[in-house]
DNA sequence: GTCTATATACCGATAGAC
DNA sequence: GTCTATCGGTATATAGAC
């Protein structure tokens, strides 16, 4: 960690020391955090720290709500612009992936909640989750319905696709590492990520699944989800 | 964390250490884990963990090689015991649910790996991991070459497979609050999570996808070259 | 509102007796 | 091999001057 203000000067001090916050507890975790490296990146003094947000609990359940209630209504706003269920998830994935560009922190700390059981998850963050679940649920079961999508459990489903996507964000330093590694070289933005998500998930590994609906649904819904489908890959 | 003794006191000093440290590390992680705790959980003196194992870095490195170098060996082996690259790939993660099973505080362990872009990770560990990449990335290309695979980048797959398997595991408790919070009562073995994601990434989830190959494809590079294109922003 | 100084506690690691 | 006692360093949090 670089030794001294990685937070711009320009915010006020209580968004200075949120933004040191989510870094530092993103890199090294709550346990690991030091309040006076905090301090220091924000360019303040730590007892100020402690005037203008609260101790070190109090500050980690703020830096989580205040990123997550920014970025909550663009996930729902996503549904809504998109048109057919399939768009409608690939625009969710999309829109996670522009949050993740501009909250860098908030995937692996999500990570390490998941990892600890959600033992310093505070309830708002869980209430946001379900929320989202709400949502996606919402789109799986409406594309089922349509007869696009096949019935899953839509909890696991939704659990799936963002687990896969935070994976994919939060292993990147990794997968660079294990690319060198393995020969193969690659970098790819967070869009790229969330086209290679929505692609796997949407259309699924194999070409010729053994098990094969009926196309004759009549109503032909199928057709029209054809029809207005983008071109991935 | 229970006070005292979490590790049967039947095997030896040494392998109680390595089971308590698991233990500890996944749920609290390596900056927030203490000596001591998993001295008194091993059931032994903290100045006796040292003389076996060594410091607390070396202790992390220790469970972390110990646990993949347990486990490395039946991933290989289920990818043997299968026909078809399907069923590899669902062997695969039976295995890694097998394992994770036998193995609960892995999986913690590797999120806050990842979460930390692999800062404490041992480089015998990323040896391990790319050794695996290899096998998978094996089945997909077979897969690919027999047809029953579309060709999806290597490595960003593999890694959505294992992010997803991963975070379905360790996302348990956390699904069981969002769960209660949502009304939607279930709780799964890793096996039931290892068919779940099987199901996902080898049907995938459109029943009429809009393109489709031709089922008597024989030979058509030109083809091939046209689906491995991707779509750039 | 801001900063220095400090109280209080804890943690990693080891020395040394047995 | 085992355990007690402890050193040296560091952490969170606050008191109190300005």
């Amino acid at each position: 960690m670089s030794p001294r203000k990685s937070v711009p000067e320009a915010a006020d001090a209580r968004q200075r020391i949120l933004a040191a916050a989510a870094e530092v507890f993103a890199t090294i975790g709550y346990a690991g955090a030091r309040v006076d490296d905090i301090a220091e990146r924000a360019g303040i003094n730590k007892a100020m720290l402690y005037y203008h947000v609260g101790d070190k609990e109090r500050l980690y359940a703020t830096v989580l709500t205040d990123t997550i209630a920014r970025g909550f209504a663009s996930i729902g706003a996503a549904t809504e612009k998109a048109e057919t269920p399939s768009d409608k998830l690939q625009c969710i994935l999309d829109t996670m992936a522009d949050f993740g560009t501009i909250n860098p922190h908030f995937v692996p700390i999500m990570l390490r909640e998941i990892a600890s059981g959600g033992a310093t998850l505070p309830d708002a963050m869980l209430l946001r989750m379900a929320e989202i679940f709400r949502i996606v649920a919402e789109v799986l079961a409406g594309g089922a319905k349509a007869g696009v999508f096949r019935r899953t459990d839509p909890l696991l489903t939704h659990v799936s696709l963002v687990g896969s996507m935070m994976f994919l964000i939060a292993s990147q330093p990794i997968r660079a590492r294990l690319a060198k590694a393995t020969g193969v070289e690659q970098t790819h933005s967070l869009q790229d990520l969330a086209r290679h998500t929505g692609n796997l998930f949407l259309h699924g590994l194999e070409v010729a699944p053994g098990e094969r609906k009926r196309p004759a649904a009549k109503k032909q819904p199928a057709k029209k989800a054809a029809a207005t489908k983008r071109s991935r890959r």
